[in-house]
DNA sequence: ATGTTTAATCTTTTT
DNA sequence: GATTAAACAT
């Protein structure tokens, strides 16, 4: 066992410097909710390299940019400055994308890729219906859409998967093969692409494999439980021969199933990597055992897991308190009214202090709306971000077709944005050159044959347009060399007719301002990218960055600006830690999830609720309404099943008696009231 | 070809 | 109950 610096000893408890120290073959580190997952992976690796580990070598792997920025940086403040930045710490696409850029030559790719987002496969799919007379009131595209990911991440075939739809069954597998073929031709991958290709790669050409192995033998996972097959299989190439590979993850907070990750990844590791060690991390350092206690004991209900039970030293604490409002709108009021105490109360807690989780988004409305009211200061995590607005949307299709000119999505997308004489008509007859000559429709765009075959007004706007196009293809070449890619994307955009567009699409001036504002923040964020990295950045990087960034990154920054309360979902808020948390709609139906309880995700769903407990340092406040409107009508809500689970003693007392009673004559009396209106 | 009105779809979570 | 696509009118 490798020697452990004295100074690294004595900021470590002891299962922690076992799980530090340990250096060679498979590791699985259970690291409990709180338990300082990011410290041992990053004294893990400073150890490393205090052990003459090459930090070229190591290789960390986690889910989201948030994660790899936060190791980053904690990694910075106990390692040498140029020893840190050797050390691969990335997403897991992000490692992927740049193993491609190098690579994916091998698979028929060109350098350009692009990466297709949601948006970008949505569209195809819808193409692709139109393309193979597909019906979409007969079979579903976005059931496609799920089904396509989950054939990638299986690494399965789309006829293996068994449809009770016979109309699926029959369409998924040609709409399966077109889609691909359609990406393909595009020069673009989607998410699970970067993966899967990837893979391909390192298994068809043993002697890339080789190199990868070799440049990178110490592999690092963070999140191991949201791992799926995919990334499992990755793992296992990169791992080699040597295995040195240490996981680390708890398997009661994975929350991603329904998007592929597989628990028995976590729940297997130690027999699929044979010989490997575990070791548990139980010691919380976040909340009151009160807390502690209750959640041991809802998440001790499932029954897959690894046994854990969490513990702290941070004393008792207060009492769960569990509320009961007789619908959703007192729910809303009474937590402005806790929030107001809480601030009044004798811990001095601040807004920042406080956050409020909930199962699903359209609960924060109301929250929303009497938070608002009281003039209680909020943030929305995660809803729509920044990034999914149209015209944010569109400007970055714009440059997307610059740099891969393939990406004939992008080029559709903003073709008529704004309207440049080119409609259905123009559209149809772009397809139509297309199926004969399998040209990138920008090029179509550029061909005066093409340009006869259209009305004059729209044969005029392709040329312009092409001509812009063209001409700025050079012109990033040129900024990617000398820098200034923030200028000349503003340059485009305004040359392009993009900006002064937005007038003419919006003749309301006030949201004209708003869109061409939010247009000139993008570039104004890329001004600040390049001005965090020092030296010109192309255009393609950009891209990649803003493809592979994720929404959590977006919160951080947020979070930094003001004093305000959090709103957020339970899946938002993994990993954050509040003093305060207030857990709303425990409902059965919202919390559990209806949609989830049907399809046989219930343990899920206590992971989830298991997850939200835990982000309370001190205060634990739970709330559910007696009535909600749903679609349009006020329907009656029993106590989620999840409350029976914790254990009294844990309730305040006054509390405990309220938290299961059924509809009261309040309610009812109520329910009345709004049948004779 | 473009602008306006109506219809439809959806609400679980998103790298 | 809100956003977004298709249908319709100009």
């Amino acid at each position: 066992m490798a020697e452990l610096s004295r100074k690294l000893r004595k900021e470590l408890n002891e299962s922690q410097i076992e799980a530090v120290s340990a250096l060679d073959g498979p590791l699985l580190v259970l690291a409990g909710a709180g338990t300082g997952k990011t410290r041992v992976i990053t004294y893990r690796i400073a150890n490393m390299v205090a052990n003459g580990i090459s930090p070229g070598k190591i290789l960390g792997l986690t889910f989201t940019n948030k994660a790899a920025r936060e190791m980053r940086e904690r990694l910075a403040t106990i390692v040498p400055p140029d020893a840190a930045g050797k050390v691969f710490l990335g997403t897991f696409h992000s490692f992927c994308a740049r193993f491609l850029r190098r690579h994916a030559s091998l698979k028929g790719y060109g350098k350009d890729f692009t990466i297709a987002d949601d948006t970008d496969q949505s569209g195809i799919i819808r193409q692709v219906f139109s393309d193979l007379e597909i019906r979409k009131d007969i079979v579903n595209p976005q059931a496609c859409q799920y089904y396509i990911s989950k054939v990638k991440s299986e690494m399965s075939k789309p006829e293996d998967l068994a449809f009770r739809d016979t109309a699926m069954a029959e369409a998924f597998p040609k709409v399966f093969k077109r889609y691909n073929q359609t990406l393909f031709n595009q020069n673009m991958l989607d998410f699970d692409d970067l993966l899967l290709v990837t893979v391909r790669i390192l298994m068809d050409n043993p002697d890339v494999l080789e190199r990868q192995r070799s440049e990178r033998t110490r592999l690092l996972v963070d999140e191991y439980q949201d791992t799926n097959y995919l990334q499992f299989r990755l793992l296992e190439l990169l791992a080699g021969e040597e295995k040195h590979i240490c996981v680390v993850g708890d398997d009661d907070q994975s929350i991603y199933g329904w998007r592929g990750a597989r628990i028995e990844n976590i729940l297997n590791f130690a027999t699929t990597f044979n010989g490997a060690k575990t070791i548990k991390l139980e010691r919380n350092y976040r909340s009151t055992n009160t807390i502690l206690e209750a959640s041991n004991a809802v998440i001790a209900k499932n029954a897959d897991r690894h046994e854990k039970k969490l513990w702290s030293e941070l004393g008792e604490g207060e009492p769960i308190k569990i509320i009961v409002a007789d619908n959703a709108e007192k729910e809303a009021e009474l937590l402005a009214d806790l929030v107001v105490d809480a601030l009044a109360g004798r811990e001095r807690l601040d807004y920042n202090d406080i956050a409020v989780l909930y199962r699903s988004n359209h609960l924060s409305r109301l929250v929303e709306e009497y938070f608002r009211f009281a003039r209680i200061p909020y943030r929305l995590v995660g809803a729509k971000s920044f990034y999914d607005r149209k015209e944010i949307r569109d400007a970055v299709a714009y440059l997307k077709i610059i740099v891969n000119k393939r990406d004939d999505q992008s080029l559709l997308r903003i073709l008529g944005v704004p309207p440049r004489g080119l409609g259905d008509k123009a559209i149809e007859k772009l397809r139509e050159t297309k199926e004969r000559t399998k040209e990138p429709l920008t090029d179509i765009l550029a061909d005066p044959l093409f340009q006869s075959s259209i009305s004059a007004a729209g044969a005029a706007g392709a040329r312009t347009f092409a001509e812009t196009v063209r001409r700025f293809r050079h012109e990033f070449a040129d900024a990617e060399a000398r820098g200034g890619l923030a200028d000349t994307v503003r340059r485009y955009l305004e040359d392009v007719g993009y900006l002064d567009g937005l007038a003419r699409i919006h003749k309301n001036t006030d949201e004209y301002l708003k869109r061409r504002d939010n247009v000139l923040e993008l570039v104004n964020a890329i001004s600040e990218h390049e001005a965090k990295e020092g030296k010109p950045v192309p255009l393609l990087e950009f891209l990649e960055a803003h493809s592979l960034s994720d929404d959590n990154d977006k919160v951080k920054e947020e979070k930094e600006a003001g004093n305000a309360v959090t709103l957020m979902t339970v899946h938002a808020a993994k990993g954050l830690e509040f003093p305060m948390v207030m857990v709303i709609g425990m409902e059965e139906g919202t919390f559990p999830n209806e949609k989830a309880k049907m399809a046989d995700a219930l343990d899920e769903e206590r992971r989830l609720f298991y997850v939200a407990m835990t982000r309370a340092k001190r205060k634990l406040v739970l709330t559910r309404a007696k009535e909600r409107m749903h679609r349009g009508t006020y329907l009656r809500r029993e106590p989620s099943s999840f409350l029976a689970d914790i254990p009294k003693s844990t309730i305040a007392e006054t509390d405990a008696r309220n938290a299961f009673e059924k509809v009261d004559a309040d309610a009812l009396r109520k329910a009345f009231e709004n049948f004779t209106i």
